[in-house]
RNA sequence: GCUCCUGUAGUUCAAUGGAUAGAACAUUGGUCUCCGGAACCGAAGAUCUGGGUUCGACUCCCAGCGGGAGCGCCA
C-alpha cells in the first residue's frame, strides 16, 4: 500500500474494486469511507447499509460478503460493526512509514498537491480609502490570506488582489470637506487617515444639513470624474494616505497583495459592459436606469441589478462586471474567489448570473466563481459594528492592543529578556490570538465583538498551539538533537499515547482537504488543536529522553512531526510560530 | 410582504445523514522528586417546539416560536 495522502480515496478504491467482483454489488455502490471515531478504528466505509436497503438485502450480510473478498494486507485490519459498517485499522508499521515519510513542510505539501492546478484570483481585503479599517474589517483580510495561502500550497497559481474601494460617491463629500476648511493634505499631522475621517464625517453633515453643500458635492465629484486636475490630484493624495495607512496593518498581518486595482481602475472599463449587455439584449432600460432582470430566478425576476444609474453614472455591479472581465482577459483566471460580508450575497448571486450569460453569449470560458461569504461583527447591541454611532473600534487598535497584553504575559515569564526580543514575541502571539480567534469559527456566523474572545490566551487558542510548538523545540534543544531527524531506530509504535499521536498525525491532509472544499479555513483550526492536544497529552505521560534507541526514536519523530505539522498548518493560517515563548 | 441566514451545556463555539453530540471559558476535584504548569487527568452540564422522511436526523422536509440580514439607483 502506498503512503499517498488520500487515505480515503484508496479505501474508497479498494472497496470499489472487490465490489465489481462480486455478483451482489453494481455499479452504483458508492463506499462513503470517511475518517472513523478512534472507538472504531482510523476509517470507516458505511455506504453498504443504503445499498443492501436499496437492493433489498441483508445489510450486515451483504457487508460481510464484502469483506471477505478484500485482499489481506499488513498495512491495516479490517472489520464489521454495528448493521454494517466496515472499519479500518491501520497496522502501527504502515503509521510509522507516512510519519517518516510526511515529516517536512515540503513532504506535506507534495502529499496534497492538486491534480489539476489552476490560476485563482482571490479578491479580498477591499477597504474603501479616506476611511480607517476598524474591526469589522478584519475578517475578510484574515479569511482571504488563509484561504489563498492554503490554495497556493497545493500547487495553484494565486493572484491576491485587493479591490480598493477607490472611486465613487464619498470622494465628493471629501472634496468639499477639504474645500470648504481650506486643509493642506500634506499637513494633516501624526494621524492623517484619522484626519481625512473627521474631514468625511464633517462633510457628511454638511451635505445632510444644506442643500446647496449637497449640490456642491456633486459637483465636485463631477470634476473629479471629468478628470479636473485641482480634484484628481488630491484624490491621489488621499489614495496614498489611505494605502500608507492600510499598510501598516498589512505588515502587520503579514499580508502581501500582488495586485491593488481598486474601482478606479476600471472607470474607462465599463463602456464594454454596456456594449456587451445591451448587444446580447441582457439588460434593459427600466426608470431611467439600465437593468438586468434573471426570469428565471425566483427573486431576481423582479429584483433588478443595475448596471447604471438613471444619472448616466456606473456603480458597484459595473465595475465588478468590468473586472471580472478584465481578470479573465488580461490574467487568464481560470477561479475567482470573492472574500466580502454576508450582506452582499444577492449582489454576488446576480453578478454570477449576470456574467454567465454574457460570457455565455460571447462564447468566452467563464472562470468559476466563488463568494466566499462571513458573518456580521456585531456590537454589543446585537447590530452591525457602525462607524456612526458610538466608538467604532479600530483596527489598528485591536492590534496594538494584542501585543501589549502579550507582552506583559511575555515580560511576566521571562523577566530578563530583551525589549527587542519580548516585542518579537509579543507579536507572534498577540496577533496569532486575534487571527485564531477569527479563523477557528465557520466563518458564516456572526459575532458579537469583544476584546476577550478577540485575546483570549488560554484554551482552544493560537497560543496554545503556538506553546505546543516551542516545547517541542525546547525537547530537541536540550537533547542537542535535530528535529529535522534523521530517526533510524524508530519503532513503531506501542503505548496508548503514541498510537493515538501518530494516528492524529495521518489526518491533516484530510482537514485541509475539507477545508479546502468548503473554503472554511475553522476545519483546519479544528484539526490542529487536536492535535495540539493529543501532543500534550502524549508528552504529559511519555518521556522523550529515554535510553532504548528504538523508543527514543519514535517518540523524537513523533515531536517532529507534531512540530512540523503544527507549524506548516498554523503558516497557512497566516500564523507564526516561535522556538521559545 | 418576499427571500436568505441562524437557534446545541451557564457562556463562546464544534460535529462531510452514521455508532455513546465534541471542545474551550466559567464551576469543581485531582496531578508537581515534571524533557517548559501558557500544561495534564477527572466531575457536572446541551441539540428551540411540534410533526414528517430514513435502517439511522443537530444535520434533510413541513409548520410554529425566537434572533439577524437583504430586497431600485450605496458599496
Amino acid at each position: 500500500m502506498s503512503t499517498s495522502f488520500d487515505l480515503v480515496h484508496f479505501f474508497d478504491n479498494l472497496l470499489i474494486e472487490s465490489a465489481c467482483t462480486l455478483d451482489e454489488f453494481s455499479d452504483s455502490f458508492d463506499p462513503q469511507t470517511r475518517s472513523a471515531d478512534e472507538r472504531f478504528g482510523d476509517f470507516q466505509a458505511n455506504g453498504v447499509l443504503p445499498f443492501a436497503k436499496k437492493a433489498g438485502k441483508n445489510p450486515r450480510e451483504l457487508a460481510q460478503t464484502l469483506l471477505d473478498s478484500l485482499p489481506h494486507s499488513q498495512d491495516w485490519e479490517v472489520g464489521l460493526a454495528g448493521p454494517g459498517f466496515i472499519n479500518f485499522s491501520l497496522s502501527p508499521d504502515f503509521l510509522l512509514r507516512w510519519t517518516l515519510d510526511h515529516g517536512s513542510k515540503d513532504s506535506l505539501s507534495r502529499a496534497v498537491r492538486s491534480e489539476s492546478p489552476s490560476k485563482v484570483v482571490v479578491d479580498y481585503s477591499s477597504p474603501n480609502t479616506a476611511k480607517q479599517m476598524h474591526v469589522g474589517h478584519i475578517r475578510s483580510t484574515i479569511i482571504g490570506e488563509s484561504i489563498a495561502r492554503i490554495l497556493a500550497f497545493q500547487g495553484h497559481k494565486i493572484l491576491r488582489d485587493n479591490h480598493l474601494g477607490d472611486w465613487g460617491t464619498q470622494f465628493g463629500i471629501l472634496l468639499l470637506a477639504i474645500k470648504e476648511q481650506n486643509i493642506s493634505l500634506d499637513d494633516l499631522g501624526d494621524d492623517p487617515i484619522a484626519k481625512l475621517e473627521d474631514l468625511y464625517r464633517f462633510g457628511n453633515a454638511r451635505v445632510k444639513e444644506d442643500e446647496s453643500a449637497l449640490h456642491h458635492a456633486r459637483q465636485e465629484l463631477v470634476k473629479l470624474q471629468d478628470g479636473d486636475q485641482e480634484n484628481l490630484s488630491l484624490w491621489e493624495k488621499i489614495r496614498d494616505i489611505s494605502m500608507s495607512s492600510f499598510q501598516k496593518i498589512y505588515d502587520l498581518l503579514d499580508v502581501q497583495f500582488d495586485h491593488s486595482l481598486g474601482e478606479s481602475f476600471y472607470r474607462d472599463k465599463v463602456e464594454q459592459v454596456y456594449t456587451g449587455l445591451s448587444d446580447h439584449q441582457i439588460c434593459q432600460v427600466d426608470d431611467g436606469a439600465l437593468v438586468v432582470f434573471h426570469p428565471e430566478h425566483k427573486r431576481f425576476a423582479k429584483q433588478p441589478f443595475i448596471i447604471r444609474k438613471s444619472d448616466g453614472a456606473s456603480n458597484y455591479a459595473t465595475t465588478d462586471l468590468a473586472t471580472l472581465c478584465y481578470r479573465q482577459q488580461e490574467w487568464q483566471a481560470e477561479q475567482i474567489i470573492y472574500v466580502t460580508d454576508g450582506r452582499q450575497r444577492d449582489h454576488f448571486e446576480q453578478l454570477f448570473l449576470t456574467a454567465k450569460k454574457w460570457f455565455g453569449a460571447e462564447e468566452k470560458s467563464l472562470p468559476i466563481l466563488d463568494h466566499v461569504w462571513f458573518g456580521t461583527i456585531l456590537g454589543e447591541d446585537n447590530k452591525a459594528i457602525k462607524t456612526r454611532d458610538g466608538q467604532p473600534i479600530k483596527l489598528i487598535d485591536l492590534l496594538q492592543e494584542a501585543m501589549k497584553r502579550a507582552s506583559e504575559m511575555v515580560r511576566q515569564k521571562n523577566a530578563d529578556l530583551s525589549e527587542e526580543e519580548i516585542n518579537h514575541r509579543a507579536r507572534v502571539i498577540g496577533l496569532g490570538a486575534v487571527k485564531y480567534a477569527d479563523l477557528s469559527q465557520d466563518r458564516t456566523l456572526d459575532y458579537v465583538f469583544s476584546w476577550e474572545k478577540m485575546l483570549a490566551m488560554q484554551g482552544n487558542t493560537a497560543p496554545y498551539l503556538q506553546y505546543a510548538v516551542a516545547r517541542i523545540h525546547s525537547i530537541f534543544r536540550k537533547m542537542e538533537c535535530n528535529p529535522k531527524g534523521p530517526f533510524p531506530a524508530a519503532r513503531p509504535a506501542e503505548s496508548d499515547p503514541e498510537r493515538k499521536l501518530s494516528r492524529k498525525l495521518i489526518f491533516f491532509p484530510l482537514a485541509l482537504k475539507q477545508a479546502t472544499r468548503e473554503l472554511k479555513p475553522h476545519f483546519l483550526c479544528t484539526y490542529l488543536y487536536e492535535l495540539a492536544t493529543e501532543f500534550s497529552s502524549f508528552y504529559n505521560q511519555e518521556k522523550v529522553m529515554v535510553d532504548d534507541p528504538a523508543t527514543r526514536d519514535l517518540r523524537l519523530l513523533l515531536c517532529s512531526s507534531t512540530q512540523s505539522v503544527l507549524i506548516t498548518g498554523l503558516g497557512l493560517l497566516g500564523i507564526d510560530t516561535l522556538d521559545e515563548m
